[in-house]
DNA sequence: ACAGTAAGCAAACGATCGTTTAATTTAAAA
DNA sequence: TTTTAAATTAAACGATCGTTTGCTTACTGT
């Protein structure tokens, strides 16, 4: 009775089931996290007998993984960092690309949650997304701010700049109801997404010209 | 046999178990969070009999709600936007003050990391906090973004602007432990940590004077 | 010394959890 | 139609959860 993701089932209706686990899984782990989160509310919301998510996917965490692993879809080209870009355009390129999943349904919202609330409750899952999502962007855009600040390599302040710059976006995210409890229109329609995406990147560049600023200063005194 | 808060005992030697569940309670909520915490890993962590946890607090979440108001301890007075402070000087007091705690023992640390988790899995104790304590500091931050700005009454891009430039001293608290593992010396001793504070400061002003060539501009068109 | 009360304890309670079992239904292959 | 295996189901499993129950211990005040 092992789940038949290993010897390919034949039945095609069969993946009807799984596939509504999936969206309950998605939309209550999302909402009330791993824990809170039973088997049978799972069952109960996708229509299916409890037995299903263990015949599907082996045990509760197996769906949780597969949601999470699945509905991530293809991992997104990031180009942001080309030499070619001017700094500018290199954070603009940055900020609507990070920001833009937030433009699209549900789903996708659900997806990012789902993520960053893994970063505060870690589960085990998160640590592979990390390495494999997060550190690229992360040395990337490292790349981006030792080329905008002329060094070579990059120092604890550079380090301090990528750090703030890669929070200020993951901040809207991990922060979104709060945010638009506290202020509504801020994060409504794409209008607004994009929006903030410009500021950001703005705020961003005008970060960069200071740390410029105070380095020129320190090299100085 | 209500738990004695109610009707004040008089036993003395009776709140040295009741500290310990305090304590305790501070070390693995903040560690693996509410849910994953069981009454039992408490007693035992503290040394007390299961019992203890109802006895003292009524239930499991008396506990929670005692160590997360008791441990919080009086609330800083907050007064960073006072006008006589230049916007440098207003911001480095925001951020120093918000980032003092990280200097203290892991007592406050452990507060602010449960603070932070209660953001993302709110178990409704946040809300109360929310609305006492940050709100005040958010409408503080935005007081000082308007005069800075030469508002009249802050519009969209101030708001933008102060949720930015408090999330990111938030970020350092909700991700410190993600920081540190990409980054061990970047949040390590009061130096580095008041490091990081004045570089925030300096972020935040360079944002702000960004915004307001931005502003300028755009009227300019 | 003795009564009164707070504190501490082992044990058990009922509920819910994730998971498994065994039997039945369904539908495609023979 | 018969066969075969996947899909689905109700029921139960053992474990763990938060909480309660009596009972014993230790201390205080009269």
């Amino acid at each position: 009775m092992p789940h038949p993701s290993a010897h390919h089932p034949v039945r095609i209706d069969g993946f009807e089931a799984r596939n509504r686990l999936i969206a309950a899984g998605l939309k209550l782990f999302s909402e009330h996290g791993f824990e809170k989160t039973s088997v049978r509310a799972l069952a109960q919301a996708a229509q299916v007998n409890v037995a299903a998510v263990s015949y599907y996917f082996g045990d509760k965490v197996g769906l949780y993984r597969a949601l999470f692993t699945e509905s991530m879809g293809p991992l997104r080209e990031t180009s942001f960092d080309d030499p070619a870009f001017a700094l500018d355009e290199a954070l603009d390129r940055f900020y609507g690309d990070f920001l833009e999943p937030l433009k699209a349904g549900d789903d996708i919202r659900m997806v990012m949650k789902l993520h960053f609330r893994e970063m505060v409750q870690p589960t085990g899952a998160w640590q592979a997304a990390l390495e494999r999502d997060v550190r690229p962007q992360h040395k990337a855009l490292l790349r981006v701010l030792t080329r905008a600040l002329g060094l070579r390599r990059p120092d604890l302040d550079a380090q301090r700049l990528a750090i703030t710059i890669a929070g200020m976006a993951v901040h809207v995210f991990v922060f979104q109801d709060d945010v638009e409890a506290l202020c509504p229109l801020l994060l409504s329609g794409p209008k607004s997404i994009d929006a903030m995406a410009d500021r950001l990147a703005g705020y961003a560049v005008s970060m960069i010209e200071g740390e410029q600023r105070r380095r020129a200063a320190e090299i100085g005194r």
